[in-house]
DNA sequence: CCCGGTCTTGTAAGCGCTTACATCACGCAT
DNA sequence: ATGCGTGATGTAAGCGCTTACAAGACCGGG
C-alpha cells in the first residue's frame, strides 16, 4: 500500500515549501503563477489529497453537515433529504447521517455523536424533542434547523410547513362537501408533533363546522396496519363517511380494506391522505391529498443551515402546501 | 462560546497528565481505579468529548463509512441504505452519504472525496463504473464492497442478487403461461449494470423459449416515462401481451396508461415489475414482480465492509429473490 | 545609490490527540 | 542492604495541515 502523500511531499517535489503548496491549495490568486504551476504538477503527479482530518482541526470546520433522521425508509425523508444532500454537496459539505427511528432518546444521542464529530452543524426533523438538545446545540455553538415542520421564534430556527393548517384545509372541504361523520388514521403521536398537528388540525376543522368530534385510530406507517385501523374505526363509527389519513401510506393501506370489504370510494367511503407521493396518483382512485413541497423544503433547509454555518442569521421559513383534489374524497351519498 | 474543553483541561482539574486521560478513555484497564475516578469525575464536571479529528489524524482510522447511492429519493435504495446505515450505528460507525445521479463521472468525483475525507470503507452500487474508482481503492487501500449487483471475482466483494436470472424467471413464468409477444420497458441501461442485466435475462428467457426478440423501450424512472414508454411499445409492437418493466415504479407507470387507453390488465395485457416495492401490492392489479431481500442485503453489506475495515478477508455473497406471482400476469387471451 | 514599500516565499508554532519510551515508587528475592 | 522486576504515570514526539510572522527580492522615488 502506498502510503498517501502528504503536503510535505509534494512541498518536496516542487522544490518550496509546505506552507507554499497550502497556499496554492486554499489562495492560488497569492502564489505567483509560474511557482503555482510547478506546484500543481507535483500535486498531479503525486495525486495529492489534503487530509481533511489534518485540515479540520487546525481549521476548526469539518464541511460537515449533520442530519438525524427518523428514518430513510420513509419515502418523505427520502426526497426531502436528497434535495438537501445536494444542495450541500453543490457547496462541498458532505452529509453525516444518523437515524433516530422516531426515539427521542436516540435522537439526542445522535445529536452528541453528530456534535463530537464536529459537524458544522445540524438538521434536524420536527419540533417534539428533548430541550435539553436545544440547549447542548446552543452551549456547543452548533447551528441547527429545523424542518418538516414550522414554529417561528423556536429555539432553532425551522423551514417547513404548517401541518395543523393543512389538513385542516383538508378537513374543510370534506365539510363542505357535505360530510358529516369524520374518523382519522393518524401516525403515531407519540413525540412526533408533525402527526400530532395534523389530528389537532382535523379536530379545529370538524370544531368549526360545529360537527362531532374527530374520532381517531393510530396505525403504524405501514398499509397493513392502517387496514386494521379502518376495522376499527368502522367499528365505533358505523356511519363514518369520510376518513382522512396522516399520510399516503395509511390512505393506501385504508382504501385497500375498503375495496376488500366491498366499500365503493369515493362512493360509499372517502379517504384522503397527506404528502402527495407519487403514490397518490397509482391507486384507485387517486387520492385527493396534500401536497407539501419536500424538495423545496429539503433545498431550503440546506441554505438556512449553510447560512448560520456562515454566521448569517438565519429566519425561519414556512413554505405553503396545496390541496390536491383528485378522485378519492366526494360528496357522502346519503 | 464555552471553548470546547480539551484533554488537557481535563488533565489539569484532575492533577494528571493528558496521557493518563487518553488512556482512561481509551484502555481503562491500565490505569489504577482512583485514579480512574477522578479523571471522570473532570470530564464529566467539563462536559468533555474527544475531538474526532484529533484522534482520526492520530489514529489514521476515522469509523466513518461513505456510501456513494445513485438517489435516496429511489425506494429501491432507501430501505436497503437504512439497513446499512443501522448496522453501521450498532457498530459506532458513521454514514457519509454522497449521491452521483446515476452519474459515472459524479461516482468517481464522490469516491475520491470520501477517501480524502478518510471513510474506512466505501459502500458502492451496482459494478458498472471507470476501472480507475477501484484502482485509486487499491492503491488506497481503502475497502469497499458493491451492493445491489453481484459478481464473484470482481476486483471489491459484492453483496447482491442476480438481476439477469431473476428477470428470466419472471419472463419464463410468462412464456410458460403461454405469452409469445413480450417487451420490456426497461429503466436507462447507460451505465446502469443492473438494468443491462434485467434486460439480458428477460432476452434470454425468451430465446431460451424459441420466441421472437424482446422488444425493448427505456424509460427514466418516473411513472409518466413508463406510461409514454408503453406508447411507444404498443405502436411497434401491436400484438405484445406481456410487458415486462425494469421495476415497480415503471410497471405502476405502465399499468395507468393501459387502463387510461381502456386496455384491461391482465385481461388485454400483462404487466410485471421488480422490486416488490411496497406499491406493487397497492395498485390494481396488484404486480406481479421479483422481490429483492434489500434489508437483508443492506445488513449483509455492512457486515461485509465492516469485516472488511477490520482486516479479514471478505466474500462476495449471493443473495435469492423470491418470484411475486399476483394478479398483473395471467395466460393472454387469444 | 539608498530607503522604504510591495510582493512572494519560507519558518515555525501550534491544533488535540495517541503512544513509545522514560521515570519513579514499591516490594521482594538475594 | 542491594538490586531488580513490576506496574502506574509522566514526557514528549509526532500525525498533516494552516497561518502569523519573518525574510528576502525587487521596484521606484528622492
Amino acid at each position: 500500500m502506498a502510503k498517501t502523500p502528504t503536503l510535505e511531499d509534494v512541498a518536496t517535489r516542487a522544490g518550496v515549501s509546505t506552507a507554499t503548496v497550502s497556499r496554492c491549495l486554499n489562495q492560488p490568486d497569492v502564489v505567483v503563477e509560474e511557482t503555482r504551476a510547478r506546484v500543481m504538477e507535483a500535486v498531479e503527479a503525486l495525486g495529492y489529497a489534503p487530509n481533511f482530518s489534518a485540515r479540520a482541526l487546525v481549521a476548526k470546520r469539518t464541511q460537515t453537515i449533520g442530519a438525524v433522521i427518523p428514518t430513510m425508509e420513509n419515502a418523505i425523508f427520502a426526497e426531502g433529504i436528497q434535495a438537501f444532500q445536494d444542495v450541500l454537496q453543490a457547496e462541498r459539505y458532505m452529509l453525516l447521517v444518523a437515524s433516530s427511528g422516531y426515539d427521542p432518546a436516540a435522537e439526542a444521542e445522535a445529536v452528541r455523536t453528530l456534535i463530537a464529530r464536529g459537524a458544522d452543524g445540524i438538521l434536524l426533523i420536527g419540533l417534539d424533542r428533548d430541550p435539553a438538545v436545544y440547549d447542548l446545540l446552543a452551549t456547543q455553538s452548533v447551528p441547527a434547523v429545523v424542518a418538516w415542520a414550522f414554529a417561528s421564534g423556536g429555539p432553532v430556527p425551522s423551514v417547513g410547513f404548517d401541518n395543523a393548517a393543512s389538513m385542516r384545509a383538508l378537513v374543510a372541504q370534506g365539510v363542505r362537501l357535505g360530510h358529516k361523520r369524520v374518523a382519522m388514521i393518524s401516525g403515531r403521536t407519540e413525540g412526533n408533533d408533525r402527526a400530532r398537528a395534523r389530528v389537532e388540525g382535523a379536530t379545529a376543522a370538524l370544531r368549526a363546522a360545529g360537527l362531532p368530534d374527530l374520532v381517531v385510530e393510530e396505525a403504524d406507517y405501514a398499509t397493513g396496519a392502517a387496514a386494521d385501523a379502518l376495522d376499527r374505526l368502522l367499528d365505533r363509527v358505523p356511519d363514518v363517511t369520510l376518513v382522512v389519513c396522516g399520510n399516503d401510506v395509511l390512505a393506501a393501506g385504508a382504501m385497500q380494506r375498503a375495496h376488500a370489504l366491498g366499500l365503493s370510494v369515493p362512493g360509499q367511503l372517502s379517504v384522503t391522505g397527506f404528502d402527495d407521493l407519487g403514490l397518490a396518483r397509482l391507486v384507485q382512485p387517486a387520492l385527493t391529498t396534500v401536497r407539501v413541497p419536500h424538495k423545496t423544503m429539503g433545498e431550503a433547509a440546506a441554505r438556512a443551515l449553510l447560512a448560520a454555518v456562515d454566521g448569517q442569521a438565519t429566519e425561519s421559513l414556512l413554505l405553503p402546501t396545496e390541496l390536491c383534489l383528485r378522485d378519492s374524497l366526494a360528496a357522502p351519498k346519503s
